[in-house]
DNA sequence: CAGTTTTGGGACAACAGAGTCCTTTTTCTA
DNA sequence: TAGAAAAAGGACTCTGTTGTCCCAAAACTG
């Protein structure tokens, strides 16, 4: 598995965050029940997001969470580091401590081309244009 | 992390087994010692890749685990799959059931393009090639 | 045949990730 | 000002992965 389930919810709730009303807070309550997401766990989720600084939040009535930046300005690698941290893009995939160009293990030099390519297509894609691809095709974002 | 432990170990051990004296049975424990990998967990390890077809074993006094096929007829690909399973190359990276080409998540075509690219380098290696390159090389598998 | 060396496999301990629950803090509203 | 609504955050449970240990089965060696 890629990406931990942490981290799948917080990228659909992020990408839900972008399509649904881009300036107003939303409360987690709401995004949990559209999303189909444990309310709890996703508060936790939007803490980290919240603390790394990709999200506003505000408490009280007609509080909730939303983009610290307009989402075409996030791309889906940065939520991915925010929760995944930046080791998934750079850690060797055999687990290799100091694995690298001087000391590589043996996949070490198809492994990096693998995940540049990757890191490259997550860094091209931003929560904006995920968000409008997915209204526009009714694209799914829960179970269901 | 794309691997878990277990797969890391087991890819370890395999290209291992790819370099070291390539028809001979060798015991767990001399790999085990040889990539600083628990004695124990090794073993639990192989008898997966045992009961999967990608090794035979032998019991008693210089028994132990060798390829089932020469080390030119298995791909890196097999051995993730026989450890991690097939799912690793079709689910879905959110993580949501049936996501598929009729019922696709937003992340669908970017992911399945990156998962297949990687499908392919992995099915290209042979742990013949890994492992001659790791010997031409002196590549390392252990922490050290 | 007895003892030793090896893998096979079950049971268990330790740990991390996932998920729940409860209390506190902030803010709004009546 | 009192109550309600929301996020913040701590404590806890559950579950799967990682790792350890022990005993059984197979095969060899004297």
């Amino acid at each position: 598995m890629l990406l931990s389930k942490t981290c799948q919810y917080g990228v659909r709730a992020m990408i839900y965050l972008a399509t649904d009303s881009p300036d107003k807070y939303v409360s987690v309550r709401s995004i949990s029940s559209a999303l189909d997401i444990s309310f709890h766990f996703l508060t936790k989720i939007f803490q980290r997001l919240t603390r790394y600084g990709l999200l506003l939040s505000y408490r009280g009535p007609n509080g909730g969470i939303k983009l610290s930046r307009p989402a075409s300005q996030i791309t889906l690698k940065e939520v991915v580091v925010a929760i995944e941290g930046p080791e998934l893009f750079t850690e060797c995939v055999l687990g290799l401590p100091g694995c690298g160009a001087d000391r590589p293990c043996p996949l070490h030099h198809t492994w990096t081309i693998a995940r540049d390519d990757l890191a490259r297509m997550l860094e091209g894609e931003t929560l904006d244009q995920i968000g409008s691809s997915t209204v526009r095709e009714r694209l799914r974002l829960r179970h269901r």
